[in-house]
DNA sequence: CCAAACTTAGAGCATTCACTCAAAATAGAG
DNA sequence: CTCTATTTTGAGTGAATGCTCTAAGTTTGG
């Protein structure tokens, strides 16, 4: 299954006009016919590379968490501060993607493959918050740790929907009162 | 435009089936084939009724808030505590309306009316949170009142995220802390 | 019972969507 | 250069979608 160089281009290609779709006209906007005219590509080019139009949009979706991620290679523990930063980063960097995201996970897990990815990936994410927590709070038991990972999430997540909703919103200076606030005692 | 009594009962059919077909299949499924089943009606009567399928969902949006406002009347001033309970009962009372109304919300204004209608309403929401809290904090300036309004909703919502993604998240509970902590001095 | 106003039916329209497929074109290894 | 594997094309499919329109039917007030 070598790979020519041509199609690895066109995947390219096809990746980087789903992401500028998802950021100027959102999901919705974002439709095949789209993807493939902006990628100057056809419909048959697009699903030899693809599975299906929600495949491209999840490696897009994914590519963006990952570019923030702190420790992307598994092996490093982060610390809250930092998964707090790197949340923050993902909102404020690529707010679009971060509403597609957002919205997809709103969405539930019955609309098919999207949904359950996202909201997998979100339950994983909780998990990552609770060890970090758990790893600066060794008094902590894991259900409080966990607790609080869902509460920080929440906050996190509740502020992003403010600042979708009200463009205005200061979302980094608000989300970084939840870091502070979080990271202080009981 | 003298209503005849045929044509009221059915309106309130397409509404309830409409109201049904958002709690069990979401926005995705609640097309307006779907609807017309349900209601009994074929697509002609439905928009002798209706603007849109968008306007009959709106409608059910709109009855579903209106039922847990604490003050429909304007004139009796609510309390924080209320308007709070009041999220809280609009969240958990119809949990399937309030995912679409979020959804909604987080597509944005570039939807459509909708959308509009509902980051409106969102607006209007902050304002009489805001003004509660100015009411029961003399000495708060506007903006503060404002910032906390705001603050109390991103919190209301983030928990209201995370209990549609992870079923067993205690929602209530949780947002009652939101209402202790927020009524609690600065 | 009449007539005007309102309601309903239901076929059908125009559009959009994600996706398929067989054949033509091209790239790259030897 | 040749031969094979990969890539590209682009017309086409079938299934949806929201919505329209006219003729027929029903309700209501007088």
């Amino acid at each position: 299954m070598a790979r020519y160089q041509a199609g690895i281009r066109t995947e390219e290609r096809i990746l980087e006009a789903t992401r500028e779709l998802l950021g100027e006209v959102g999901l919705e906007g974002t439709t095949l016919k789209a993807i493939c005219d902006r990628a100057g590509v056809r419909a048959g080019s697009f699903y030899n590379l693809f599975e299906s139009k929600d495949d491209a949009v999840m490696q897009v979706v994914k590519d963006a968490i990952r570019a923030v991620d702190p420790h992307p290679d598994k092996d490093v523990p982060d610390s809250l501060r930092e998964l707090i930063e790197a949340f923050i980063l993902f909102i404020t960097g690529q707010p679009e993607v971060a509403r597609v995201y957002l919205k997809i996970a709103i969405s539930g897990a019955t609309n098919g493959s999207l949904g359950d990815q996202i909201i997998g990936h979100h339950q994983r994410r909780v998990a990552r918050f609770a060890a970090a927590i758990g790893r600066e709070h060794p008094e902590m038991d894991e259900e409080a740790a966990v607790a609080r990972a869902e509460i920080i999430l929440a906050a996190l997540s509740g502020l992003a929907f403010m600042w979708m909703i009200q463009p205005g919103f200061d979302y980094a200076s608000r989300a970084r009162l939840v870091s502070q606030s979080s990271l202080a005692p009981e």
